[in-house]
DNA sequence: CTATATCTTCTAAAATATAGAACAATTGAC
DNA sequence: GTCAATTGTTCTATATTTTAGAAGATATAG
């Protein structure tokens, strides 16, 4: 199996912290206050279709009985499979990070 | 500035892993052990050379005067840009995990 | 019905990832 | 010298992902 990518491991981290208020735009919103950069509508529409398409997260309409204009969300919740790909990732990450993080950082810092 | 790409992250930190013995070949069997993956010689190359071109890693020939067969080694390093570039995403994988990964995924797993 | 607010879908272009054939350079055997 | 074996890189083409934002959809308020 593929990892995940940088924007979908993202996506689906979103997607957990938000809980049951996830969907595109609170998704978006998240994602560019943590990197401090802007994300372009598409940026993130378009994995998070991908990740459902993979079977990583499963979406439904969000309730339109709610006191406000618009069009009706479309919310999300991460998978198991999506819980494992996570996984995955944090145990590579781990590995990566492990022992070579700080020394070899610190050592960057003073060059 | 982009983000580093997973794979751009893989090879940065190989590379200091790796120390004075970090060029091609290395750095991708180093790779496939961490990710348990196979990987092609173009999937680590190409990222190389843009890792370059964008100055986060510096090259220069290996040592010829090796009892060895073959082609000349192409040395890598990684620059103070490419440290600024993982600390940055060393920052926003801690902001990504911190709250979220235990409880969360533990969640996943109990589902 | 019109204006406004929210949110998603669609589409195209740019950038990256991925595979592996081809090429290059060095050593040792003869 | 030159052939085979070894080691490693460069090249190049295709597939996939990223990224941007226009267009479209739907609900409320007046």
């Amino acid at each position: 199996m593929k990892l995940l990518s940088r924007i979908e491991e993202m996506v689906l981290l979103s997607i957990l912290k938000l809980e049951d208020n996830a969907y595109g735009v609170t998704i978006r919103r998240l994602i560019s206050e943590v990197t401090g950069k802007r994300w372009s509508i598409g940026a993130i529409y378009v994995p998070l279709e991908r990740l459902e398409h993979k079977g990583f997260v499963e979406s439904y309409t969000g309730e339109p009985t709610e006191m406000r204009g618009g069009r009706a969300k479309r919310m999300y919740k991460v998978t198991r499979e999506g819980f494992k790909a996570l996984e995955e990732i944090k145990r590579l990450h781990k590995a990566l990070w492990e022992s070579t993080s700080d020394w070899a950082l610190d050592k960057g810092e003073s060059k």
